[in-house]
DNA sequence: TAGATTGTTAATCGATTAACAATC
DNA sequence: TAGATTGTTAATCGATTAACAATC
C-alpha cells in the first residue's frame, strides 16, 4: 500500500495552527477545541479536525485537545522538533533584521552564517554574526551542512545566488528578492514579497 | 445579473503574474504566452489563461499577450494603477527596514508615516521619515484619510495596535508579528511570518 | 497559407462542509 | 448520566486541467 500523500495546502495550515497553540499556552491554557483553534485561526472547526486528523487522533470526544501534546504532535510533523541552521544571504536592510530577529528561538532554526559580496560590508558584525564573503559561501554551506536559506539580495541578483544556494546543497530557500525563482526539482521555496502581500488586498479597496 | 464574484485564490496569484511580467517588460520583451509566463511562475498555462479570461479578453491568437497592455490591465484590476499611502507602526529593525525599503516604488504603495511608542525612538529619523508617537496614531491616520497599514510590532502589543489602525480607518494590514489577529469583518489581512514559511518547507525535508 | 496560441467548454480532480455515530 | 466534542463519512462545492474551435 503507497504511503498517503497530504495535500500541499494542509502542509501549509499546520504552522499557523502551531502558532496559535503555542499562543494560547502561553497564556496558561491546557485545552482547547477545534471550534476555538478555528476562530483564532480563521479556519472551520470541521477543517481543523480533517486537516489533524490525517496525522493521527490527537482530540478527546467531549474535551477536545490537550494543547502541549498537540504542540508536540505539530513540531514533529512539520520537522520543527530539532533545530535548523540557517543562512542568511544579503546584508542589506532587511538581511540585517533577518539576521537580528528573535523570533525563530523555538520555532526550529536558528541563523548560523550570514554572507554579502559588498567589500565594505565584509567582516563588520551583524548582532552575534560577522558578515562573510560571499565568494566563500559555496563550500562554507556545503562543508557545514546547511538545508536552508533565507535570501535577501536585491532581485537583479537573486536568480544567480539562489543557483549558487542550491550547488551548495540548500534544499529550503525562503525568498525575500521581489522576483521568481527557477530552482531545480526537489528544492524547496517560499516567498515573502510585501508588495504582493498589498496587492492581494488593494484589489477589494475603492 | 450579479456581478461575477472572482475567486480569492485568483487574485492571489495576479500580483505574482504582475511581477513576472514586469520582470521581462524590463528586459526588452513586447511579448509574451501563458506558455512563458506559466513557466516563469510555475503555474499551467491553462490556469493563466483561465486566470486572466476571469476579467477580459487580453491576448490575440496566435501571438499571445502584448506585455504593456497586460500589465497596465492587471494594475487596473489590482487597484495599483494608482498610489496607495502606507503607514507603517513598529519601528524595530523590521519596521526600520520596511521603511527604507526601495522596492514599493512602482508597485502601487508609499510608506508616509512611521509610528512607535518607545521615547528613545520617537522623533528619531528612519530613512526619509520622522517616527511619530504611537499616541497620535489614530488622529493622524484618520486625518490622512490612509488606508494601508504595515504592524511590525512585537507579537505581544500586535492586536491592541491593530484594534487602533482599525478604529483610525485602515483598511488593510499586512502583519509581521507572528501571532494570528482578530479584525472586524470588511478588514483585511495578509500574514507575513518567515517561521511559517520556512516550516511549510521543513515537512518536506529530511 | 500554415503555425501558433488564445478563450472557453466539459471533464476531472481535489478540497471543504455538513452531519452524526462514537465516546470521553 | 448529560453534555460536549471528536474523527470520519458522504455530499457539496470549487478549482484545475485537457482539449479544441476560433482566429490572429
Amino acid at each position: 500500500m503507497a504511503e498517503k500523500e497530504i495535500p500541499n495546502v494542509i502542509i501549509g495550515r499546520l504552522p499557523v495552527y502551531l502558532r496559535a497553540l503555542r499562543h494560547i499556552q502561553a497564556q496558561g491554557q491546557q485545552t482547547t477545541s477545534s471550534q476555538e483553534l478555528g476562530e483564532m485561526v480563521g479556519v472551520s472547526a470541521a477543517q481543523i479536525r480533517k486537516d489533524l486528523s490525517q496525522f493521527g487522533e490527537f482530540g478527546k470526544q467531549g474535551t477536545g485537545y490537550n494543547i502541549a501534546f498537540l504542540v508536540d504532535k505539530l513540531r514533529e510533523i512539520l520537522k520543527v522538533d530539532r533545530v535548523w541552521d540557517v543562512v542568511v544571504v544579503g546584508m542589506g536592510d532587511m538581511g540585517h533584521a533577518i539576521a537580528r530577529y528573535q523570533g525563530f528561538a523555538n520555532r526550529g532554526f536558528r541563523v548560523v552564517m550570514v554572507f554579502d559580496n559588498n567589500p565594505a560590508l565584509i567582516d563588520q558584525k551583524v548582532g552575534e554574526f560577522v558578515i562573510r564573503d560571499a565568494r566563500v559561501m559555496v563550500r562554507a554551506i556545503h562543508e557545514a551542512g546547511i538545508k536552508v536559506a533565507m535570501l535577501t539580495v536585491p532581485a537583479s541578483a537573486a536568480q544567480s545566488v539562489a543557483n549558487q544556494l542550491v550547488e551548495a546543497g540548500i534544499k529550503a530557500i525562503l525568498n525575500y528578492a521581489p522576483i521568481s525563482l527557477n530552482v531545480p526539482h526537489g528544492v524547496l521555496l517560499q516567498y515573502i514579497d510585501p508588495s504582493t502581500g498589498l496587492q492581494r488586498m488593494t484589489y477589494y479597496l475603492d
